[in-house]
DNA sequence: TCCACTGATACCGTTTTCGCATCATGCGCC
DNA sequence: GGCGCATGATGCGAAAACGGTATCAGTGGA
């Protein structure tokens, strides 16, 4: 098998063609003449075809060399770009990134998410995955390669390898059919809505949301009257604006402008509701910027307005 | 500039990717261990990139690794492929040939000679020009690299790199229209035919056929009296037709069978004309093949039939 | 005829690279 | 749970490869 090793032959080939002087390019390589004559030499040894025609006088190419230039060119042209494309995936600004979400995400923070992924890194393809937080810390290292979760405990990362970041906290606010008697309020107490219906999320698929609501109630020292479940916001929402209850949902719902429901914020200090990012090691370098970028928008959405 | 130099750090990774174990890989390439070891730091090293994920346990491609595995195996495929052209090349059965024939090849040999040519190197480039003679040996290393010409003179190869060699010989014939007298004759001297009206190749644009048929003439002491002039066989077979005169052709014009004109064959010994190949060095390396197809087809139409 | 200039070669010191032997580490087995 | 085996990494000495300087040899022009 006779067959190219060094591409050092090939720069030199390249060269000697375009100079058709062997010491102007080897000034050109930045080394001694002798050199550049062996390492045709070499060339033309190992491929066992005659590349460059020459005397004293003069160089020139033979056919086959000057085919062989242009491949020459593209092999060193190829290699070049082949360390870069692995350089910028190392870097993170290229490659793919698989995110997965829950529900409320969507509603505010994923599109300022996207963009702000699209400035600061537009070669790395994003796939993205609407999922329970359940289903997102299941099925981490195998389908998503980051998650936006709600109540994430610091507890849950002692997993293997499972590493997480808060991202933001936001107020609980009460969801009110708008003809409610306390819809026009501007600020409620939780101890005010004791005795009143609730809908809320189902426990089996989203255990997380429910156990955390039913936590800041009992800080409140009650337990919810639950007259329903509901396992989306849409759904929840057209309950409450048929009057069936009252929910609690993150202050991001009110980016869905619900019809026919009032949300008047928590004036509770425990009544809040936290977004986290998890992720398992190792993880695409793309993550660092994710990271940021998700923090950064988080900030941005987190500090103009009250929590 | 971070940049790959030898391709032999690139078929140790990929040995090393495809097979996931360090000494399986130095097997597949007749190497000890430790030279793989070495060579895939190498390589990371001069990318600046880890590629692989190594345990004492178990390796694995990273992100960057597993794009960077595509490009190695592409580029190491490349460079063979690129060796292999250029073999190929300096072997004559890639590339390019262009052909410059008299006009008379086309009635005979030329069809033949392409289909040699397609059999035994269909992957050469044939660039055909019908040319005369005089045309060829003056373009003969700008446009042409090979010219089939007729009455080549061995005196005319001492011009500086210029190389010849004779093709084949063939009868001349008399070309009369069918109603002459002696159109009947199944041969017929030059001395029968020295009082009759003559149609000739002119001399500026064919001098060598020209000559060539004046000496022939000259030879059984007689002058022809040349009544008109034609520089394409079409052309002179058409006057013919019209009984304006008689012309000599060679053999291989009966190919293209001239209604209204016979052909009758020279008895005289020195009655005849040659087809030559003239190349000029350096040559393409598919001219070897081209001087022998030339050379078979040649002998093919020249031994079944009389000269 | 000589000179200037070209690519090739000889030689030498340095660097690189190889293979062998060995080390460090981590998983599995008893 | 400690021992053993397998794996990739490292140390080292010998050999090969490589680059640079000096020089040779061929060619074309003055």
């Amino acid at each position: 098998m006779t067959a190219i090793t060094d591409l050092d032959l090939l720069s030199a080939f390249v060269a000697v063609a375009e100079e058709r002087h062997f010491r102007r390019a080897a000034e050109r390589l930045h080394l001694a003449q002798p050199v550049v004559s062996r390492r045709i030499q070499r060339l033309e040894r190992d491929t066992g075809v005659q590349l460059l025609e020459r005397s004293t006088r003069q160089v020139s190419l033979t056919d086959a060399g000057t085919g062989f230039l242009d491949d020459a060119r593209r092999l060193l042209h190829d290699a070049d770009l082949a360390v870069a494309r692995a350089q910028r995936v190392a870097q993170g600004v290229l490659g793919r990134l698989s995110i997965g979400f829950v529900e409320s995400v969507a509603f505010e923070l994923l599109a300022p998410l996207l963009a702000e992924l699209e400035r600061r890194v537009p070669d790395v393809t994003l796939e993205l995955r609407e999922l329970s937080t359940e289903q997102q810390l299941t099925d981490l290292h195998a389908d998503v390669d980051v998650a936006i979760v709600r109540e994430l405990g610091e507890h849950e990362l002692s997993a293997e390898h499972l590493r997480g970041r808060h991202l933001l906290t936001e107020r609980l606010h009460v969801a009110l059919p708008e003809r409610h008697r306390l819809a026009g309020r501007s600020t409620l107490q939780l101890a005010e809505l004791a005795d009143l219906p609730f809908i809320i999320f189902p426990r089996p698929p989203v255990p997380r949301l429910h156990d955390h609501l039913l936590a800041v109630c009992a800080r409140a020292d009650f337990h919810p009257d639950v007259v329903a479940h509901a396992a989306q916001y849409p759904t929840m929402l057209a309950m409450v604006a048929a009057a069936r209850g009252l929910a609690l949902v993150p202050a991001c719902a009110r980016a869905i402008r619900p019809r026919g429901v009032r949300l008047v914020p928590l004036g509770d200090a425990h009544a809040t509701t936290s977004l986290s990012l998890a992720w398992q090691e190792p993880a695409p370098a793309a993550l660092d910027t994710f990271i940021d970028a998700a923090s950064a928008v988080a900030h941005a959405h987190d500090t103009p307005r009250e929590i």
